[in-house]
DNA sequence: TTATTCGGAAATTAAAAACA
DNA sequence: GTTTTTAATTTCCGAATAAT
């Protein structure tokens, strides 16, 4: 019998877990007991039954072989090492709220694109799924980054002494790393074209105006991939959501269009 | 002797295939 | 639709090593 969750501590040091806050071990060993490691996503990715149909191939080809004929091709390719789950501690929830007052304040009246309570509440279900988190942290990115908008960053990254565009470049960092771990060109939805376009919004405040451009067409690819520019798509969402994603569309639709890089 | 580290087996989970 | 199979991640056992 296992624990739901082992907490970071417990995690890295291997051991096992009774959960709690602090959890025993960590009480035991004066640690600050956490759970921001966010978790990955299990189970088979994209083809699956990769083994057996390595063996049928190894079968096909020694048969092949033996008769004679060689394809010439090695198609079995050693696995990727898993990417590290490991959360950076830039970002937490105090700054993902102010960053969420601020683009409401600030930024919200020119894109209108999310709606404030969904919002709150991916936020603090950031921490158990990629989505949310790559989602918090280019939205952090996105905010932070603006010139002119101010976030107060006292007292974040572990007392260091970041600035608000310092603090936006490394969230920025840390949302493009942890987007490499969603699976979303397999599997496009709504977040992956909202991240791509909070991303461009981020390299564009950063002068990095190709990969701005790049972050622009995939969020428009991905959207015309997942139907967004079909009416039929928005029948499927609900009202409130129908209207925040109409307007995302919209307001990537029309920045392509106006942005001269 | 006690505490810590870490390789890797076992458990857990989820996606795809197979089946009814 | 449900069940089974497969492949991915996570937990944490226990041997090795370090610290006291």
């Amino acid at each position: 019998m296992s624990t739901k969750r082992a907490c970071d501590a417990c995690h890295r040091r291997k051991i096992r877990c009774a959960g709690g806050q602090p959890c025993w071990n960590c009480g035991h060993a004066s640690l600050s007991c956490t759970y921001n490691a966010i978790p990955q996503k299990k189970g088979p990715k994209g083809n699956r039954a990769k083994v057996i149909s390595e063996l049928r191939e190894t079968k096909l080809r020694d048969h092949a072989n033996t008769g004679g004929y060689v394809d010439g091709f090695d198609t079995v390719t050693p696995p990727l090492s898993p990417p590290s789950s490991h959360k950076s501690e830039i970002i937490d929830q105090q700054l993902v709220s102010r960053c969420i007052e601020s683009f409401f304040i600030h930024l919200y009246p020119t894109i209108p694109i999310f709606e404030k309570g969904a919002l709150v509440n991916r936020a603090k279900n950031m921490s158990t799924s990629i989505d949310n988190y790559c989602l918090m942290t280019s939205l952090c990115a996105f905010v932070l980054t603006q010139p002119g908008h101010r976030v107060n960053v006292s007292g974040f990254s572990g007392g260091s002494r970041l600035t608000s565009h310092d603090l936006g470049k490394a969230t920025f960092e840390e949302a493009i790393r942890i987007r490499k771990l969603s699976s979303f060109i397999e599997r496009p939805n709504s977040d992956a074209v909202v991240t791509a376009y909070l991303l461009f919004g981020c390299c564009f405040c950063l002068d990095k105006h190709s990969t701005a451009w790049f972050y622009l067409r995939e969020a428009a690819t991905l959207a015309e991939i997942i139907g967004m520019d079909e009416e039929s798509y928005y029948l499927s969402t609900d009202t409130t959501a129908g209207i925040r994603e109409r307007r995302l569309f919209w307001v990537i639709f029309i920045t392509e269009r106006s942005i001269h890089l």
